[in-house]
DNA sequence: TATGAGATCAACT
DNA sequence: GTTGATCTCATAC
């Protein structure tokens, strides 16, 4: 399979740009990871986005320079892993949602305590524990171990939806997935 | 299949 | 004190 690498360059353009593309992408973490099926775009400009309200301690790598994983805990419990995008200080990110585990099934499965593999990275808590995230990756460049991104060889049909578990802004159709995945942490409405 | 509780932390009211 | 970019397990239909 031909790799070609993600390069900073790519996260320095607008969300909206950068979400559907990362469709078909393959991240690794750690030497673990798989195919990005889904995923969700969060502006500065969004009621929903963590970055809206201003900067505070927890989000402070959103608003610094592209191309770096934004890191935080959910719900108290979970760990979400975030692709901050656009040039510095405009506080974007991409909400990395599920992943095709390809790379490393059974340090994942290891990780998770699971072993069945759709649900193993089918979900924003999920992948993130199946590829051992944590607060320690927050601010790290994604082009730099243990960070490795590669571009997809060729476009994948997206589907295109409302974002999930959200309450604010919840119409907005920034959530892109791959058409017809078995990963996706929920299904797409059929278009 | 569907709802509900619990885990547990940072930000906000 | 409440809420949220969540998930798992339990209990009820």
């Amino acid at each position: 399979m031909a790799r070609r690498k993600l390069h900073p360059p790519f996260f320095a353009r607008s969300v909206h740009r950068v979400a559907p593309e990362l469709i078909g992408a393959t991240l690794l973490v750690g030497g673990v990871g798989g195919r990005i099926v889904e995923v969700e775009a969060y502006h500065h400009t969004d009621p929903a986005a963590h970055s809206y309200r201003g900067q505070t301690p927890r989000n402070a790598v959103m608003f610094g320079p592209p191309g770096h994983a934004y890191v935080y805990r959910s719900y108290g419990i979970h760990w979400c892993l975030n692709f901050v995008c656009e040039p510095e200080g405009s506080a974007s990110a991409v909400l990395i949602r599920a992943i095709e585990p390809t790379e490393g099934l059974a340090k994942m499965r290891r990780l998770r305590g699971l072993a069945e593999e759709r649900l193993l990275c089918s979900g924003p808590g999920r992948l993130a524990e199946a590829m051992g995230v944590k607060i320690a990756h927050n601010g790290l460049a994604l082009d730099r171990l243990p960070f490795e991104l590669y571009a997809r060889d060729e476009a994948p049909e997206i589907a295109t939806g409302v974002r999930i578990g959200i309450t604010k802004a919840a119409d907005l159709p920034w959530r892109y997935g791959l058409k017809g995945s078995k990963f996706l942490s929920k299904p797409f409405k059929e278009g």
